[in-house]
DNA sequence: ATTCTAACA
DNA sequence: TGTTAGCA
């Protein structure tokens, strides 16, 4: 598939797309056009990335470890250098600490949102939306 | 119609 | 990241 397709099913912007690529995050073949082609492997592939991303993870960081995480676990041992490791623990330790503060803060949203509602009058209508 | 690279009111 | 220009 080309790019259009590969943005369409992962959600993502075809400059976001191109931009990986920029980073290293995911090699397309071209075709003799020059147009890149991309094989269905890289759907989840690139939700992958959106993914990590997500969870707070630098481009950099991920470009090295996505490897190891990637589906077909083929190569798990062979570049699980001691550095490699050390990166993933680190990662890991900065994911639960974020989970913690967003835990954190969505409990503190919960919490508001139920003091709202028992404060608020049940048969008030509001205005409705033109 | 779609993609490409490069660049920035 | 978006958007746009000028191509192919």
């Amino acid at each position: 598939m080309r790019i259009g397709e590969l943005a369409a099913r992962t959600g993502t912007s075809r400059r976001l797309l191109r931009y990986y690529e920029e980073q290293g995050l995911i090699v397309a073949t071209r075709a003799a056009n020059g147009y890149r082609e991309y094989d269905d492997r890289f759907v989840d592939r690139v939700k992958q990335i959106r993914g990590l991303l997500d969870a707070g993870l630098p481009t950099r960081i991920i470009k090295q470890i996505l490897p190891c995480l990637d589906k077909p676990r083929t190569i798990y041992f062979p570049d699980a250098t001691p550095e490699m490791l050390a990166t993933l623990e680190r990662e890991r330790d900065r994911m639960t600490e974020r989970i913690e503060f967003l835990t954190r803060n969505r409990d503190a949203i919960n919490e508001y949102l139920d003091v709202v509602r028992a404060n608020r009058q049940p048969d008030v209508e509001l205005e409705p939306a033109v």
